[in-house]
RNA sequence: GCCCCCUUCGUCUAAUGGUCAGGACGUCAGGUUUUCAACCUGAAAACAGGGGUUCAAUUCCCCUAGGGGGUACCA
């Protein structure tokens, strides 16, 4: 055995890859590489219950998505089940364990009991030392760690520093079911050793169970792991996350139009940082992450950062791999089938070519599109209908007048569309404004929808921008 | 209830026993652009409260309040 460095993720497949769980994923990524180590994956469907393998292939994809590769294969603890069953009895064998034959109502009374007098509720070991012989017949029992009793067990977390635990307040947990079954304390314990894991990076919703599996180690005479449990990610509203706040899958980031870098980026810097820097490569990421620069209180997510973030990144990132990307993502959006249809092939060109105009407009890959659907309108361009409503007479004419000769516009990159509009302009003597606006509306069917049309609107601005507003309000509430 | 953790601008955070408490997002005000976006400049904006320790505390200690996590034969 080496020392180098190897951790892992360990999901539980029981929904979707949430931003959470990204982040303890991203977070052992990074130590790993930065150590030149590695991160293994395993997956914890033992609760067969709520684990599915949608979940499982819903994990393993995201992860593929944020560019988060582990190594090796993954790991299914279900399928090790035997392994602990094995360890389990071994603890039982030296005594460091007992068959506990208290129903769940005798349980549900002992916490109820500890729970009044202001004890901490647990199990208050009547099986322990409870002769077999006097063991009820009929019943399985389950398998119980004979925790401490006294003294106290500490944990010296990387990120939480050292953190004391009185062995009172930790009772013998079972770490077999009646049914044969492991429990989570157990498995995850067996599970890391077997896999050789030496740095535990996971959420500080267990840290009470790092002070139970340190226990465990102890017992078995196995080395603890490094623990380093990092502080959980809140709401806007610094409650617990919600859908509404983010609590959402990788998946669902991804179809609203993020990129994964962003998304990296923007997941690293909740709770960690390298003074001031904000915007940071992965390989700088990896460079500079470290275990002892992770914050200790949670964090609340931030929509809009994010996007702020994703927008310079989107800049950022080739015309042709923005298309790439765009291609993957439309028919996954809604009414995406239409979409992809309305593009076509000479679609996708046309966007290339108009893409540094609107990637600078955008935050969202989403937004991009939104944006664009100017390039895709049916030849011969055509009023639509809905726009042609809001139009008067006057407007109905100029567009008509118009149409044609954007007709000959190919392609139709943001220049070429703004200077085809002022000759027009100039050739007729009409303001810019008056006639960016109805095109747009003409076009698009909507009279709100930001994006590149507007500088088409206020390219007349001796028409003045407030004239133009009113413009787009009596078009919207007409 | 009990145990554990946390608390710097609205948000993410930096730093320090003596600083004008720094950066970023957002906000506001300008600049650039015949608009928008992008970009640039500037401004407002924080040490939760109370006790100590100290010549000096945002920084060290204690208490309170608030927030979070755990408290299963879930993971």
């Amino acid at each position: 055995m080496s020392d180098k460095v190897i951790t892992r993720f360990a999901p539980s497949p029981t929904g979707y890859l949430h931003i959470g769980g990204a982040r303890t994923a991203l977070f052992n990524w990074l130590y790993a590489k930065h150590t030149g180590g590695k991160m293994l994956l395993r997956i914890e469907d033992t609760d067969q219950a709520r684990s599915t393998e949608g979940a499982i292939l819903a994990i393993l994809d995201g992860l593929r998505w944020l560019e988060l590769e582990w190594d090796g294969e993954p790991v299914y603890q279900l399928a090790r089940a035997e392994r602990h069953r094995e360890i389990a009895e071994q603890l039982l064998a030296e005594g460091k364990a007992y068959r506990c034959y208290a129903s769940a109502e005798e349980l549900q009374a002992m916490r109820e009991k500890a729970r009044a007098e202001g004890r901490a509720p647990g199990y208050d070991g009547t099986w322990r030392h409870r002769d077999p012989s006097e063991a009820p017949t009929g019943i399985e029992p389950a398998i119980r760690f004979k925790a401490p009793r006294e003294g106290e067990t500490v944990i010296e977390d990387r990120v939480q520093g050292r953190v004391v635990f009185a062995n009172k307040e930790l009772d013998d947990l079972v770490i077999l079911r009646s049914d044969g079954s492991p429990t989570y304390n157990l498995s995850v314990v067996v599970d890391d050793h077997d896999m050789n894991i030496t740095h535990i990076i996971r959420g500080d919703d267990h840290l009470t169970n790092a002070a139970r599996q340190s226990q465990i180690y102890k017992a078995l005479g196995w080395e603890t792991p490094v623990f380093a449990h990092v502080p959980l990610i809140h709401g806007s509203d610094g409650a617990k996350l919600s859908k509404r706040h983010g609590a959402l899958g990788v998946d669902a980031y991804r179809a609203m139009g993020y990129l994964p870098a962003a998304l990296r980026n923007y997941l690293v810097r909740l709770g960690w940082s390298h003074g001031d820097a904000e915007i940071m490569s992965t390989e700088e990421m990896i460079e500079w992450f470290d275990l002892d620069a992770i914050g200790r209180s949670a964090a609340r997510f931030d929509f809009v950062k994010l996007e702020t973030l994703n927008g310079h990144y989107l800049r950022e990132t080739p015309d042709a791999e923005i298309v790439r990307r765009l291609k993957a993502l439309v028919p996954e959006l809604p009414d995406g089938a239409a979409l992809n249809a309305r593009i076509g092939a000479e679609g996708w060109e046309k966007l290339e070519r108009a893409m540094p105009g609107l990637k600078e407009r955008a935050k969202t890959l989403v937004e991009l599109i939104d944006n664009a659907t100017f390039l895709f309108a049916k030849r011969p361009l055509t009023l639509d209908e809905e726009a042609a409503k809001l139009l008067d007479p006057q407007g109905r004419d100029l567009i008509a007048q118009l149409l044609p000769r954007l007709e000959a516009v190919e392609p139709w990159t943001l220049k070429e569309l703004e200077a085809s509009v002022r000759s027009f302009a100039e050739e007729t003597g009409r303001k810019l404004g008056k006639v960016a606006q109805p095109l747009r509306a003409a076009l698009t069917g909507k009279s709100t929808s930001p994006g590149i049309f507007d500088v088409l609107d206020v390219l007349g601005r001796e028409e003045s921008l407030a004239r133009l507003r009113d413009q787009t309000a009596v078009i919207k509430s007409a």
